[in-house]
DNA sequence: TAGATTGTTAATCGATTAACAATC
DNA sequence: TAGATTGTTAATCGATTAACAATC
């Protein structure tokens, strides 16, 4: 699966997007959809989902369609699900709590192997099927169970000591929710997730639309 | 305030990465920045800086750079943060009071008034400090507090519905973490946020690095 | 004034959209 | 075969980067 060109990072987004949809349509019962039919469901110019899908490959079938349950497996081994990555959240206060059963990430293939917190009132209970372990003994936890992907919920004064220690014990990716630009290798890689990001886009959108 | 031409996406939301940086600096008591300094600490080239400020107009002092001070209050006007939007949260799961929580929102100057759930175990619990409302009174809270902005936490087959009361009630924008596409009036502005597109970047970033 | 840094214009780059030949 | 729909090439659009004149 070698690219001549790198993909830009706007097709690695909609992928997921195909992807969920795509299952909704197998549990539906439906074989076959066109790139018009899909990007009338998802709000994408069947366009742009034909031109995002031959960056790997020609999975349609011309004046027939895309077989959904093929499509499904081919967009799996592009995003790399089938390898069932392992996960382990640091800081289990609300967010983390609620990242640790959210039940999109398991149906996407993502295994909880790891939660973490210094607070003596959270370790030790189970949370989402997984015990909480002091922060203390996270790399030790991470290197046993394989865990390559970590998760940063924790306040943003200790995020970057949390990612150090993560990167310490060998994991690969870091999903971070701390609101700060955190210092890695750079064959780490790190995506942010800003959920202040979304409101303040409504304040600007809301504040400006009435002068259109 | 008003633009010729339509702002993009990509510039409105650099905007609050700015804003928290120029409070950070703020706190430090800095009180002039270069786009040059600005950019290294965000990791966003400087003449992308000056690009997007530049779209609202002529904020700094050229020779010198721009008075952090006066710099965020023009940010805080582009976005509309000093209206202090009135929130209202549906679906107090574990992201739902995970948000209620969120500091950040809070000094964003957005202020949460009201909280939803069918949950009998949830309804009248204080959740930083708002008591849940059944949903059933969710659209005369919305009215009564004159909440224009709605959070969608609940599960994604309830989600629509959610929405729909939410629209009926007068609310103007909708933060949604249901992964699914809401139908909304036109002049409603959704903004969709998907927890699992993160996850799914990092597994593709992890899946075909070692190919370059 | 000299040095620094902005704001703006031009050049480049990349992503989306449109058009259509290939073919099932 | 005729109709439908893909995959691909070309055209358009928009965003980022580079360069530099303006000016504090």
């Amino acid at each position: 699966m070698r690219q001549k060109k790198a993909i830009s990072d706007a097709v690695i987004e909609r992928l997921p997007l195909y992807y969920r949809d795509l299952l909704l349509l197998q549990d539906a019962g439906i074989d076959i959809i066109s790139s018009e039919k899909l990007g009338e469901r998802l709000g994408i110019t069947p366009e742009q989902i034909r031109k995002d899908l031959t960056c790997f490959g020609a999975f349609g079938k011309k004046g027939v369609g895309y077989y959904v349950s093929e499509l499904c497996q081919q967009i799996v081994e592009i995003i790399g699900l089938q390898q069932h990555w392992k996960i382990g959240i640091a800081g289990i206060g609300h967010l983390g709590w609620a990242l640790a059963n959210y039940k999109t990430f398991g149906r996407l293939g993502f295994r909880t192997a790891g939660l973490f917190d210094v607070d003596h009132r959270i370790i030790g209970q189970n949370v989402g099927g997984v015990v909480v372990t002091p922060i203390a003994d996270m790399k030790d936890v991470i290197r046993k169970e394989g865990i390559q992907i970590g998760i940063i919920t924790t306040p943003a004064a200790v995020a970057q000591q949390v990612a150090d220690q993560m990167v310490e014990a060998g994991i690969q990716g870091i999903f971070s929710f701390a609101p700060l630009r955190l210092t890695v290798p750079d064959n780490i890689f790190v995506f942010r997730e800003d959920l202040s990001i979304g409101l303040s886009r409504i304040s600007y959108y809301l504040t400006n639309k009435k002068e259109d």
